[in-house]
DNA sequence: CTTAGCGCTAAGCGCTCGCTTAGCGTGCAG
DNA sequence: CTGCACGCTAAGCGAGCGCTTAGCGCTAAG
């Protein structure tokens, strides 16, 4: 029995698969619990050593430095939503944005431990670092914005302005990662559902 | 000619009106800009001493603690947010909630500055302050779903799902604080605007 | 059996943190 | 003019930070 407090997430969340040797996945994860639970700068190099079940010296091991750890976690995070929002498919503008809604929402919730360290810690990344990031970021942009765009020119939606809609269709997936509660009433489906619904009758024409 | 950087702000910026002595203020002002820039965790005393344009040891002359100053402004910035978001006057549900997105998303915008200390540093409060501010972010959710709840009674709104809606609505607001910068397109009041306009579409009958 | 390589730990370095203490300078009551 | 209260500063304390260094124990090739 280890009392590092991480034993069932490992398995449970398959984002850092690719990451290895193990020791540097557990080290991951740990680092992602903490700054979630606390924020980059409150999290200590140690916090996350012994988080995962290692002495203080062993992050350098892996990692050059906490920003380094700090930005593996934002990187892997961002490419998984890019990666998750870019293969949405639907036959139609109306289903494809039902399902990339529901997905982007969904991702957010459940991952919601990575999520905030993706969109609430990227003023902690070096410059180099958050302008890799920012590529990422304008990519998510443009395909919520073409799934809309898709649904205009097909004449099923309506909206007033397309890029003002998309600011506000991904902060309110964004959004997700602040308030969701794993202890709370709703299922990450259930919170994917609610919101696709609530975005199509947004952009619905009159 | 002083170098603190504060220069125009106090002048601008009413929230903080009520706070004496005159050093108080200017601390907490310098205090507010500091923690929505980088952080409460990487904010040190030693900055916002320097931001107010004092020496280090001032800041305990009117505050107990670095906590205490980010209690003040939370304190203050939930109890503006929620004064203006009661009193929204309006003919009629459709309007009121009009009126009511356009302040609390408008609010987020001009007072990002406030607004994100508000929004993101709640983990940073103790748990005592941690509660007070809770119970006012309690009545924020019930001013806002009340004003949704009038429409459906008066029919002219219809929602599937009343707290998921009013979850939405909030956070779509509140998400403003994260993303606004005052050197992009929009106005707050334009913000206001656009997204009142997007919530109306998201809660009006088929 | 020897030994090189590697993942890891024990110990600790230099630094900066939040906060404290001692005392200075100004303004005002007597 | 004296003396004291108050707002503030200069200096620094103990603690904990990110990160480094020296070296341990295990594995496996020769």
């Amino acid at each position: 029995m280890t009392t590092t407090g991480l034993e069932g997430f490992s398995l449970l969340d398959e984002t850092w698969r690719a990451v290895t040797p193990d020791a540097a996945r557990r080290m991951l994860i740990a680092a992602a619990h903490a700054f979630a639970g606390k924020g980059y700068h409150a999290t200590t190099t140690r916090d996350i050593a012994s988080l995962a079940g290692m002495s203080p010296a062993a992050v350098y091991i892996h990692y050059r430095s906490k920003e380094e750890l700090l930005f593996n976690i934002s990187l892997v995070g961002h490419e998984t939503s890019l990666t998750l929002l870019s293969g949405i498919e639907g036959t139609g503008a109306v289903e494809r944005l039902r399902n990339a809604v529901a997905a982007f929402a969904g991702w957010h919730a459940e991952f919601h431990t990575t999520a905030r360290v993706v969109q609430y810690e990227l003023g902690a990344l070096s410059p180099e670092h958050h302008a890799e990031v920012a590529e990422l970021r304008r990519q998510i942009e443009q395909r919520m914005r073409a799934y809309i765009a898709d649904g205009i020119k097909e004449g099923v939606f309506d909206v007033p302005d397309l890029k003002g809609a998309t600011l506000a269709v991904l902060s309110l997936c964004i959004d997700v990662a602040r308030w969701y509660q794993p202890s709370g009433k709703r299922t990450p489906d259930e919170i994917g559902a609610l919101y696709a619904d609530l975005v199509l009758r947004m952009v619905r024409p009159n």
